[in-house]
DNA sequence: CGCAGTCTTGAATCTCCTCAAAAGGCGTGG
DNA sequence: CCACGCCTTTTGAGGAGATTCAAGACTGCG
């Protein structure tokens, strides 16, 4: 169960508009409106939406640099929660740029278009193909070796996490794993550190063309 | 196969703003950035994605009043075909107050979150329901018998559309509509003019308590 | 060291898909 | 007006992919 933290709480730490959050801390409720947006500065924070009987959807995993928690129409705000130990910047929504927030908007929008596809479309193995790919840009860690350009991330979602993205299990989501790092597509020594060892099998594992870039942001 | 009309061809048309479509006319396709936005003004639209297969995921529906195809940052943009004869107005970017674009774009984020449950975490049966609750609300007919509130409304989309919509197939659709039409929830004589007979049933068939809004929009 | 939680793996089950065929609608043309 | 063809929808039977259920292995932590 993730510790409960909401904006005002989180508003009173020290009075100040920066915070760090241990992992699964919830920021925000399904339902909660605001007069603030927040800006992950580092870590990992996941959006869902949680049915009444309790099944839940991720419908986003955000990395550095997103903003999240932007007021929204309708009823359906999504619940927020760190996956990791995070850095997060509480930010008055006056004080944000009107051009800030709407890059963010998009963004949001073409990566849940991207995702609805993957969600209804993609194979088991395909989603979590997919997953990785956009795992590994958002959470890429510098590569140590310069010279092999071995492609690195840590993992901050758990399986069951991951399950709760793809619209998976998470006997589905470790088969599936398991099955790409016994191809020799990728590895993961600790369970949180992943490398990727074939980029375009991955990609085409994933249902691209081992050249299109799948990017949800510029 | 849809007519293609693209964006240029669309803005000859008399040079003027506003123009009445036949259905299946293609108005966007994915990739297609243009200076301008799109008002459906009465119809039915749907934006959607295709893998490099051939596979399709319909991303929205969008009854009248919707804007569309504005621009996004990444290239995800979506495919815009009507399915219905629509009347379509075309605005100049700079013409459209950034409320209006705000409005809209979250009215999209809000849907999209409330989707990306429904393809990830809900039943066949939960995704046909909630569906015909949506399309209800979106294109609902004026009932002719005052007395009798019974909800009516075109079904302006295929099985086929449904399908791409719901991430599952022709006939997974057909039996999820026909056994809630067994079960007296619901009933279509042509199979365009949908009736709900029951709609406390149908929205526990959703998933959703009886009573939840489940709405989209404001 | 041992417990709790996560992850992995296997076997059985089930939901949904695939394949196939028949039925229904609708416009065209005889 | 009916016959024909085309397309959509419906329905059935069988199969596949993912889930469920169950157990065991691994990891981190007190």
């Amino acid at each position: 169960m993730p510790d409960i933290l909401t904006p005002s709480r989180f508003a009173t730490r020290r009075g100040n508009r920066r915070g760090r959050l241990p992992a699964n801390s919830l920021l925000i409720r399904e339902g909660d409106t605001s007069d603030a947006v927040f800006r992950l500065v580092d870590g990992c924070v996941a959006l869902s939406q949680m049915l009444p009987d309790g099944r839940r959807q991720i419908i986003d995993v955000l990395g550095p640099g997103r903003l999240f928690a932007l007021p929204l129409d309708g009823p359906a705000l999504c619940a927020a929660e760190t996956l990791a130990l995070s850095e997060v910047e509480r930010l008055e929504l006056k004080t944000v740029s009107p051009d800030e927030m709407d890059r963010e908007l998009r963004v949001m929008i073409t990566r849940a278009q991207m995702h609805a596809t993957l969600l209804g479309r993609k194979t088991a193995m395909e989603k979590v193909a997919s997953a990785v790919l956009d795992l590994a840009r958002q959470f890429a860690r510098p590569s140590r070796h310069r010279r092999v350009a071995r492609e690195t991330f840590t993992l901050h979602l758990t399986r069951a996490d991951l399950a709760d993205w793809l619209g998976l299990t998470v006997e589905t989501v470790s088969r599936c794993l398991n099955q790409m790092k016994r191809a020799g597509l990728l590895d993961f020594r600790p369970t949180e550190i992943v490398t990727l060892l074939d980029r375009p099998a991955i990609m085409v594992a994933a249902g691209l063309s081992p050249s299109r870039p799948a990017s949800g942001r510029a």
